[in-house]
DNA sequence: TTTACTGCAAACTGTTTGCAGTAAA
DNA sequence: TTTACTGCAAACAGTTTGCAGTAAA
């Protein structure tokens, strides 16, 4: 638990039980992409009564403060992943919902040359695709 | 109207006078990402009453009888273009909301060599790239 | 002790839906 | 004349917000 308060105190936050238990949870679920509600429903699975509102507020705070980031794979729900460094994509299951994620050097060079082909300066992109994974596909 | 009646029954919908409005309005607006806000605007503009309910179900019809695509840009708002034979990519202007497409058969060629790798089938894909365009970086 | 934070409930936004009436075939 | 469609109003889902109380510094 000294850990998260560092971490929070580090990017200007108070280190709050509901903060600290949400970063605990991120942490210990690395690579997984949680929606709210997730996050809402594991916390509480184990004990912990943090209220729903609340752990939108700290998502979209450890968002601005670059602790995580925010993905909409579909119309509807936003999911966080704790921030890496480096930069990746994601593949999405749409039969099981896993979430795969991949880095590819030569697309995101496209992407730069292509937006200078039109004169236009790259600030943000998002590149999903919907699959069906390996698992799936032999499962039938 | 002729055409858009042909058109509507060729998917097998009636040609009532909403879907032919609302067809209407997307073929003299070729290349428009619209939501359907901005649809039932420019309709009520031109002085047809459409309801905005009925709106959203004749472009969710359209998009199953493939005339047009939905796509999401933004976290809120689903806008809807006309469906092309060729598929493209979409670059969006942070400034001025300005959608430019692009198409790059590099890109899709390693999309596929990715899931592949991963042992993934694609189903589908969204890339956007959120740029600030020409115009705009020249303005300021 | 001060001020940022949380819980609660209510609001909000884009979208969908049930139903009774209307228009296309 | 039948049946699909529309308008209306209410519901919906995920998310945000105002406010009064609570806890971190």
């Amino acid at each position: 638990m000294q850990y998260e308060t560092d971490e929070l105190k580090k990017v200007g936050l108070k280190a709050t039980l509901p903060r600290i238990h949400v970063l605990q949870l991120l942490l210990s679920n690395e690579g997984e992409h949680m929606s709210a509600e997730v996050v809402y429903r594991k916390l509480h699975e184990s004990g912990v009564d943090v209220n729903l509102a609340t752990i939108y507020r700290v998502l979209t705070q450890f968002e601005e403060a670059e602790l995580v980031e925010r993905h909409q794979f579909d119309a509807t729900t936003s999911v966080f992943e704790l921030k890496q460094d480096d930069h990746h994509d994601h593949m999405v299951c749409v039969r099981c919902h896993q979430v795969i994620e991949y880095v590819n050097a030569e697309i995101e060079a496209l992407q730069e040359s292509i937006a200078k082909q039109h004169g236009c300066e790259i600030v943000d992109h998002k590149h999903v695709m919907y699959v069906i994974c390996h698992e799936c596909s032999v499962k039938k």
